[in-house]
DNA sequence: TACCCTATCCTTAGCGC
DNA sequence: CGCGCTAAGGATAGGGT
């Protein structure tokens, strides 16, 4: 008789988990399937929504469809006009297709926008780079020419950027901060 | 020999789902379950978060914790913060500097390659704008000129990001090894 | 609209690599 | 970390009230 290779999934009291890697790995695992099940709601149905969640490390995640900031921006404005643009002068024949082109045009132009000043800023951000990394090769020289030693294990503290998610255009939201 | 009073649960295609009326009891059903699963997700590890979705109908719904608009602030609130990095130029000694700016170069390699993976989305939103700006034109043209058959619902997806990045350090790897 | 029900399909807790 | 595995727990399509 063979036992059991695992004893399978078990029941987990709802509450906060108190073991803190524990924790971190339900995390994971959940906000993945999380944001799956938005994915699929979106497409199934065809809505559009948002998803913004903070991490107990306070680094944010987020999903959206088409993109976080359209649906925070209508969020914001519900109560507000919607949005004129192409059909403005279309006073009467106001017809639900052609609303809802309109909000997607609108949104369109909006990220456009957006990323243009981001395109400026990248030039920023390489010259930063370049010139953080001529500094940092100069401690380095400093250091090795004054006698190498060994400490070396730990550094890295950034990691995870989250730049993948697993639908549409998630691009990490702080993608762009100096 | 009695005939099972249901046929039980099928897979569905994970595409929009043709029925008006099946579309709105799923999205009524599935919003519920994925409420729960972020309700269950910030409970077990003890995180803030908010989802914010709206119906076809326009309508919107939302969750959050512990309540939308303070994680809506957060994530606006992001974009401009300083951040706190790193005391320029400390005129130290210690790896402790090194380190800092090994740390600070990571960041924003990490940052660079999400905005290389922007670039390659700008243009592909570029096009999807001019052909959206055609479709736009073109259905208020209809419109205008009424008096045609019924138009045909065909809309057209301006999502669907598939962009693949393939390399983009510009700075190799182990040109800075601690 | 909102529940109820059942038979599946899907998610994931707990371990190992 | 991520990936795989197993099996129990949970979500839900389809149909009915």
């Amino acid at each position: 008789m063979e036992r059991k290779q695992t004893q399978g999934r078990k029941k987990i009291e709802m509450k906060m988990i108190a073991n803190e890697n524990a924790r971190r790995i339900t995390f994971s695992k959940r906000r993945h399937g999380l944001f799956k099940k938005a994915s699929e709601l979106s497409t199934l149905c065809g809505v559009d929504m948002a998803i913004v969640l903070f991490s107990m490390g306070g680094k944010a995640f987020s999903f959206g469809k088409p993109n976080v900031d359209s649906i925070v921006d209508r969020f914001l404005n519900q109560n507000a006009q919607p949005s004129e643009g192409v059909s403005s002068h279309a006073t009467g024949h106001d017809d639900a297709t052609v609303h809802q082109l309109n909000q997607q045009f609108h949104d369109l132009r909006k990220r456009l926008e957006a990323a243009k000043k981001k395109e400026k800023i990248l030039e920023q951000l390489k010259k930063s780079m370049e010139e953080l990394k001529k500094n940092v090769a100069q401690r380095v020289d400093e250091l090795n020419s004054e006698g190498s030693s060994k400490h070396a294990q730990e550094e890295e503290q950034v990691e995870n950027t989250e730049i993948n998610d697993n639908d549409v255009s998630t691009i990490p939201h702080d993608w762009l901060r100096l």
